[in-house]
DNA sequence: CCATTATCATATCGATCGCTACGAAACGCC
DNA sequence: GGCGTTTCGTAGCGATCGATATGATAATGG
């Protein structure tokens, strides 16, 4: 249902630059320094473009934030797929975690997240692009809750196992972990605070 | 070493506004909408005072801020002596656990923390203002981590636990828990995280 | 009752904000 | 080579940003 092309114009002076790369330099840069906080100003120096440029090709300000964390994100079904693929949704929380982890500390890309940074806050004139991403926040925990469901189902997790707070805290801890690394905590420590934070987890009825 | 009054003056016109009700007015709003996206013009409207009055009254906004931060932030020696009074080390973290969850879901103060959010990102200009805020969440881990640290030097905790990880992970929740309110979450969703965020801390030797 | 001191309200300051009008330039089509 | 179409760079729009100059006003000290 995704358009492979969004229109491949016929005439007319083509775009001088790549909208892609631009797309993802925008995206560094809102990572970086947060949607208001971005002017668009440091966005056409960042992107190297003008300001026209960049409302031809992406709308506004807002719409470009919306683009760009939606590259942010990814596929939602990736994430269910790597789910799907641990063996346990103990497992596969881990393994996300420690994903987001080494995301959040890579030496090519700012600190941190920014669906957790980027709109932490704001003026109530981006009330809506808040919610946006309270948006992908709520998908990010359906698939969390839905690979924790099935394994209860399964009897992987012990029957009565409460899914929510499980999934909340996984939610929990993928933000909180974007906070200590904005303040500078290594990947090892990010990588030992995802470990401690699912040491938790209830323990499978040990069918084995 | 804190004055306990800044300087009492003998004459000149005097505040025809509480000083410290607007410092209030300012941390809540602060706390609801970001430290630059929030703008010296809806302070004014809030504090009910114009913005002479405010500049002669606080210097300028960074410093408004800052004063407003710790005002929100508190003593440290309060959260020390908090976590000294609970038997143990995990029932200290619980307890401070369900406290913030309770603080970022209280009905009369905007939703999250303000440590969490009014800083999480923005510009260079405001660098100096987020390292602040990264100090003050310093100060609170080095705190727990004293705390976490008694205990496993008294046995309490089992010999050769880390507790790094266990305040980051304090920490990180504390932070985590933000989002979750900010983007809805009740208040028991809050504290049932906080509690299955500590439900993986190591069991002490059982010596009863 | 006047001098001193400090805060008051009004009216801005220059800079930057997000955004766009305008005409020249570069393409496909004929 | 014209023509229609689209993007280009320049230049600037009105609004708002953080912060102040200015002079009136209200207190104390003598």
């Amino acid at each position: 249902m995704e358009r492979s092309a969004p229109s491949p114009r016929k005439t007319g002076r083509p775009l001088s630059f790549d909208r892609e790369a631009a797309l993802e330099k925008a995206m560094l840069l809102f990572w970086e320094s947060g949607y208001e906080t971005t002017s668009v100003s440091d966005l056409t120096a960042e992107m190297g473009i003008t300001a026209p440029s960049l409302y031809a090709a992406f709308g506004d300000k807002k719409r470009l934030f919306l683009e760009a964390m939606r590259r942010y994100a990814g596929d939602p079904g990736e994430l269910a797929e790597a789910l799907a693929e641990a063996p346990t949704s103990r497992d596969a929380v881990l393994a996300m975690l420690e994903n987001v982890a080494r995301l959040y500390t890579g030496d090519s890309t700012p600190r941190g997240c920014l669906l957790a940074s980027a709109v932490a806050t704001g003026s109530k004139g981006a009330a809506d692009v808040r919610q946006a991403a309270a948006k992908e926040r709520r998908a990010i925990r359906a698939i969390i809750l839905d690979r924790i469901e099935a394994d209860v189902e399964r009897g992987v997790l012990p029957p009565g196992t409460d899914p929510g707070p499980l999934a909340d805290l996984a939610l929990a801890v993928t933000q909180g972990l974007s906070v200590l690394a904005r303040d500078g905590a290594d990947r090892d420590t990010l990588l030992a605070v995802a470990r401690a934070s699912i040491s938790g987890w209830p323990r499978p009825a040990s069918s084995g």
